[in-house]
DNA sequence: CTTGACTCTGTACTATGGTACAGGGGGTAG
DNA sequence: CTACCCCCTGTACCATAGTACAGAGTCAAG
């Protein structure tokens, strides 16, 4: 099957075929030595429709990546995928946590609020300005490598079974 | 006070400040025709301070422009405010409602998991190539313009009282 | 009068997940 | 034969929220 097919196939565009190509989640097939166009299979198909899969349960392209490694790995074992999900679960979890911290602190201002009058006498503009204390902020993840150059993302083309 | 000082009192970096001086959250002051450096004001740490504080409710730079411009107009309503810190509870409760899914389809999963064996039975990774249904990936915002170049993010230097 | 700390300006880069487009080539239908 | 659609390659761009760095200038202390 040509790319177009293989997008319509599995629900995505060419051009984010041709994205995870590079990123080495399908690997680019050889164009044919006669000439014509690259030649694209089910197992792309199937492929492809695991990355979107994943990514519907929050996992990232990175963590994706680990996933399918795992199922390429001959030695790999159901357990490891079993932590994948595990630790995404409690991410989820932790998400969830700084979103009620959130809402919990949107809603004591909301009801102080009292919904009309001037800006300048506006309880959340003057409790965003006072800096008093709502919802921690939260950077993401710690960067593990607050230092080391030339590494990125998931490196283009690395874990291709 | 120079802008090493702002940096300390409003707790970011250098570059942050110049970052915001950018987006026209503060404005620079001028240069001294004298020569020598900008001098920043108290107003200036508020301003970031405020940034910061709405950061931690969830809203974007984009909306906090919002909320700053309501703040510096004569005629703005403390509903409005109001209305802006609704609406992004609402939002707040959509991405929790949104994480539930997934953690729901996660634990789903994971009880369904041996938790052994090789990966070419793990019923997780199956589970992602065949398609089934778990959550709905939610692509945050449907773009409101698909079409408009030449229009970015919170227009560089735009809203400054 | 030199050193060190800070500032200024401009530009480029980080991560994330794609999208878009230019300028070619291939294959088929009218 | 020429349209027209699709493919190929490479590169640049989108939003988001900064971070980093080069190369210059400024200022105060020793």
């Amino acid at each position: 099957m040509r790319i177009g097919e293989l997008a319509r196939a599995a629900s995505v565009g060419v051009e984010t075929v041709r994205f995870y190509e590079r990123k080495g989640f399908i690997k680019q097939p050889l164009k044919p030595a006669d000439g014509g166009f690259r030649s694209y299979t089910e197992d792309d198909v199937e492929r492809i429709r695991f990355v979107r899969q994943a990514q519907t349960l929050g996992f990232s392209l990175k963590e994706i990546k680990e996933l399918l490694s795992l199922g390429a790995d001959p030695d790999g074992d159901c357990a490891a995928v079993r932590e994948q999900a595990e630790k995404k679960r409690d991410d989820v979890d932790a998400k969830m946590a700084q979103l009620m911290n959130i809402r919990a602190s949107l809603d004591r201002l909301i009801d102080a609020c009292p919904g009309k009058g001037a800006t300048e006498f506006c309880t959340i503009l003057s409790a965003f300005s006072t800096g008093e204390p709502s919802a921690q902020i939260a950077k993401p993840p710690p960067k593990t490598s607050p230092k080391q150059t030339t590494r990125r993302c998931c490196d283009d083309k690395e874990t291709q079974s």
